[in-house]
DNA sequence: CGTCATATGTTGCAGTCAACAACAAATCTC
DNA sequence: GAGATTTGTTGTTGACTGCAACATATGACG
């Protein structure tokens, strides 16, 4: 049980700024004492307060232009705490370290031998700067569940303690979040999903995830995999063991290029080409149906390939999610493509960091 | 933002006593004490000032064998605030008054005639007790969003604005919950489900629905419509429009009554019989499959009429739904049938009245 | 049956915190 | 340049929780 007391109250109270800072950038104290309903001069105290340790900076007031004496502007210290994030892929390790307040001090990709161990990559390309960081964070495609992965098509684990693999390898604990929520979060923190109250992200890689953001916290439980949806009954086998799973009746497209090449072809009045995207729309549009009625997300961004294949055959999704949907659960779903690219997963497993470092706070 | 000042503090803390002896049941000032991470004083302090309120009762302490000072024993007040829950059904109306601690203190039931409106039925079945209670929560089977019942197949109701009719008809405000939700809410805080962190309870009514419960709390955003999962693209049609909806698919079960007649016949032999029993319980755990993949719980309770079919088809469930998940996802996975009954959509509704109330103390 | 150990309620005190009001500072308007 | 306006600063006040000392109620033991 929290720890309590009037101290507790000074505690969140400061957790609140930092975060809000964090959060929604540079503001002033008058701004900050909007935004979080307490006095002046209780701002004043906490913003003292947070620069003596050294997570603020204040820089004296810019005139607005109206009436009244400026405003002190807040701002966050970047490298004040940062968090080390890395997404791990088939063939390639990504990293990057973020700063408080979001921004990206360092960003560096790796690729990958067939046979290299990601652990030894992460431990590499992390060097030195994971162990100055405050929170490290790794974001895996696939099932996680309290720091294992349960299961994951991309990189052919199942049952891998992750976790300590990586403590093992470079010599600090990882926290380890799943690619898609991670991407998730990010496009909603840092993206402009931040409306949606309930956010579905789509992640397209070797395998097909998709991660859930209700109103801006990631989804307990992980991420669904949504590559394994069975969309038809006794069809083909996948790889893990089922029949019909959504990842295996797609199997003829599984990167990017694959979706360009028929892409071109399509446009090139390849009518097997366009037939196999329609196919494809349609049997990723019928899983998604079922999540979509499951979940009731009132906003879905496709991400790594399928943003390719969203972007080619948008028609055979939408028709088919209409064809497995209640009008209720479409009639305030958007589907649109993720505006950080392939920045997301990595900027969101930073959050999730951020977070952690927050909540200690209180 | 909700104020500020030490006062708040105070407010939480208060409103952390009554929630706990309201789901904990009686218990005494030294187990609060520890439960709550407070001082004795403060608690002493708190218990005091509700117990002037009239919401709490303190009974002098009976010994309990051990050495000391025996602890006073603190139990909540059932008329120091009541919530009216009813459970709106297509040919019946079921009311219960409950009082704080979750003590049942009046029900009852109403049956309805077919070209009858419900609302009418809760205002006469609530007559005055409605306006006493302090909160008053409807449960209607369905997609309820904020008030509005989206869809209903029991009903037949979409896009009814059950919050603002009920208030029309008894003077008082509703809020409006899903039964599905309610029954989850309820069989994880007075049945047995409180150690599932991820509940999902089906509810089998006229139409199919079901309730997610993460960590004690509903999720956000109403109830699964689970006989709205397509089963079978193109197949037979659905009253809401679609193809192949899993309601549609059941159609030969939608009562209890059915399943009993099917139950019973197949004991005596009836292979027909059986055979329906089996292809219901192979469609139901298909759909399942999809939303436990989605959704990740780690418990299902089967209730209303879905209790009987899986009682008498747990087999083809269970194997619909292993050809469907992920064995990590089924590996953590209880099926069971609910506890309470019939009456846990009633006692879910008055939690989320109750959980109202104790948000308001805050 | 009385004394001691044990556990708990009660009371007064100290530390901390946020709100408030009065004042000082910085800018704009006229 | 004077007044209006907005914001930072400072000292005061009310409130809350923790703590320690004391009072109270029980069991254990001789």
């Amino acid at each position: 049980m929290a720890r309590t007391g009037t101290e507790e109250l000074r505690r969140r109270n400061r957790a609140a700024l930092l975060e809000q800072l964090h959060r929604h950038g540079p503001q002033t104290r008058a701004e900050l004492t909007e935004a979080l309903g307490l006095n002046r001069s209780t701002i004043g105290a906490l913003a003292t307060d947070l620069a003596e340790s050294g997570h603020l900076q204040e820089t004296t007031g810019r005139s607005t232009g109206s009436a009244g004496r400026p405003s002190t502007l807040v701002e966050c210290v970047p490298k004040a705490a940062t968090v080390a994030a890395v997404e791990i892929r088939a063939r390639s390790v990504r990293f990057a370290l973020v700063g408080l307040g979001g921004e990206v001090l360092e960003r560096t990709e790796s690729g990958l031998d067939e046979d290299a161990d990601p652990m030894d990559a992460v431990a590499v390309i992390t060097g030195g700067t994971a162990a100055e960081a405050i929170e490290a964070v790794a974001a895996v495609p696939g099932l996680v569940d309290a720091g294992v992965v349960a299961h994951s098509t991309e990189l052919g684990w199942a049952g891998r303690d992750a976790s300590a693999d990586l403590e093992a390898a470079t010599g600090r604990e990882w926290r380890v979040v799943d690619t898609a929520t991670a991407a998730a979060v990010g496009e909603w923190s840092r993206g402009d999903a931040h409306e949606s109250t309930k956010l579905l992200y789509l992640h397209g890689g070797r395998g097909l995830t998709a991660g859930l953001v209700i109103e801006g916290r990631a989804q307990r439980g992980g991420s669904i995999q949504l590559g394994h949806i069975v969309v038809k009954p006794g069809g083909l086998e996948c790889a893990c063991g089922l029949l019909g799973c959504l990842e295996a009746e797609m199997e003829a497209f599984a990167y990017t290029e694959d979706i360009e090449h028929a892409t071109a072809a399509a446009g090139l009045g390849d009518a097997a080409a366009r037939d196999r995207l329609r196919r494809a729309g349609q049997d990723l549009g019928r899983a998604l149906g079922a999540v979509v009625t499951a979940t009731g997300p009132d906003e879905i961004l496709f991400g790594g390939w399928l943003r390719e294949l969203y972007l080619s055959a948008a028609a055979p999704v939408r028709s088919a999610l209409a064809e497995t949907t209640l009008p209720h659960l479409r009639s305030k779903l958007r589907l649109r493509t993720p505006v950080l690219g392939e920045e997301g997963p990595l900027i969101g497993a930073a959050e999730a960091g951020f977070a952690a470092v927050i909540d200690r706070m209180r």
